[in-house]
DNA sequence: CTTATATGATCGAGTTCCGTTCTGTGACCA
DNA sequence: TGGTCACAGAACGGAACTCGATCATATAAG
């Protein structure tokens, strides 16, 4: 099984949140164009200041068009979210392309390299938090149990390569681990780019650092860390 | 300076979200019953359900009554959010004062049990989460970026505690590492709460975990820390 | 102590804004 | 030329928010 495989397109959640699939070649490029407005509007208002009308405005459509690809208002910004995620895993597999892991410790280097240089580039990008907390406070009758677990998912994935090509013990306990170290990286992550666009590099890397010595308590030092003592200091 | 007073009242940030400062006695019993309502809908539907109709009926007002007091719905939500921070460093406080600390991480034990009993006990407690976040994402025009720290503004609080009761060094990175710590043990404790209404303690006992080896990276390890094996494993 | 008056506090119908639906019109295909 | 796909924007409904009328309380005057 391929580095690629694990992460790619066909195996993540999908949540049915389309109306209508697009038969046209043209109401393909509409829904991306409409999803690109969605992104540029999260970047200039936020999540909940977005409205239909501005999204159809930006996309350069009218509103009756929104309603014909999504049900509703936050389907659009749940498959944003998806989109998103997904280039977040393409992403991932690129950064393997480009410099292939050796050790477990460069696969979680290239998750946070992913992830800080989509924040840097790809518009609406703060979508990543929001859906994860969101699902939660949807509550009760959610449709789309899976969507809430976007992170348990992704962490369960990742801890699968990790497992199948660096040898970490494939037990339960790698899983929860692994997903630890996600949600910690992704809140501190999160809060380096909180008041800082490019990111607060003292953040980042924190957040390497935390994330090594984390699981490096369970599956040992990666010798030649770059820039982490490890040792207890002071 | 005592511990109470490192985190007492009188020193919180104030935004001022509040239309008018109650006179009379009768008022202020309002305006925390309108908190309650709102902390009790936030239970019941999740943030983005609220109305405020909702609000108003619940805590036996009117529609003109809420807005009285706060300028929009938001704000309302802000109120709430600030007060349960409030309570939650109150809470502190107690944990404080039933089991004195001894050492450092004993200060962030107490913590991390006042976010869990309050978290099981206080309606409509989720909202700590929310608003730290949520005011990033209003962005631009946002009048009180104070609030916005929150969690910055609680973790330096932490960090006089910490240097000036159990002699960790009163330097820039302390209240750094501390943000760090705090912004983990969030993220972790939230995370502990998303599925399970009492807290999946595996989490909750492995945010402690977490944090303790962060913060001991730095300042040395607790003497018998209960059941965290700081040596690496395996 | 009673009454007058000002101001705080409350209410809820009315207004506006926004999400969503629906109907009419044009574009592509057989 | 009939039929389906795609689109636009007017129309609808509900929720956020405003505003003037009304009630409650406190202070001042008699």
């Amino acid at each position: 099984m391929s580095l690629a495989g694990l992460f790619d397109v066909d195996s993540a959640v999908t949540g049915q949140q389309v109306r209508a699939e697009p038969i046209q070649r043209r109401s393909a490029e509409r829904l991306s164009a409409l999803l690109d407005a969605a992104a540029e509007a999260v970047d200039a208002v936020g999540f909940d200041r977005i409205t239909t009308a501005m999204i159809a405005e930006r996309a350069g459509a009218s509103i009756g068009t929104v309603y014909r690809y999504y049900p509703d208002r936050v389907a659009v910004l749940q498959a944003l979210h998806e989109r998103t995620v997904q280039r977040f895993r393409e992403r991932v597999v690129e950064e393997f392309e480009s410099s292939p892991p050796t050790t477990w410790w460069d696969v979680v280097d290239c998750a946070v390299s992913a992830f800080v240089g989509l924040y840097r580039s790809e518009p609406g990008f703060r979508i990543m938090q929001f859906a994860d907390r969101e699902g939660a406070t949807l509550g009760e009758g959610t449709p789309s149990d899976d969507v809430a677990r976007e992170t348990g998912f992704f962490a369960t994935r990742l801890a699968m390569v990790l497992a199948a090509r660096f040898g970490l013990p494939d037990e339960p306990e790698l899983i929860f681990r692994v997903e630890i170290a996600v949600e910690m990286a992704d809140s501190l992550l999160c809060r380096a780019f909180l008041h800082d666009p490019l990111g607060d590099e003292r953040f980042i890397a924190e957040c390497r650092r935390v994330v090594h010595d984390y699981l490096a308590t369970f599956y040992g030092p990666v010798v030649a860390f770059p820039g982490v003592d490890v040792s207890v200091a002071v």
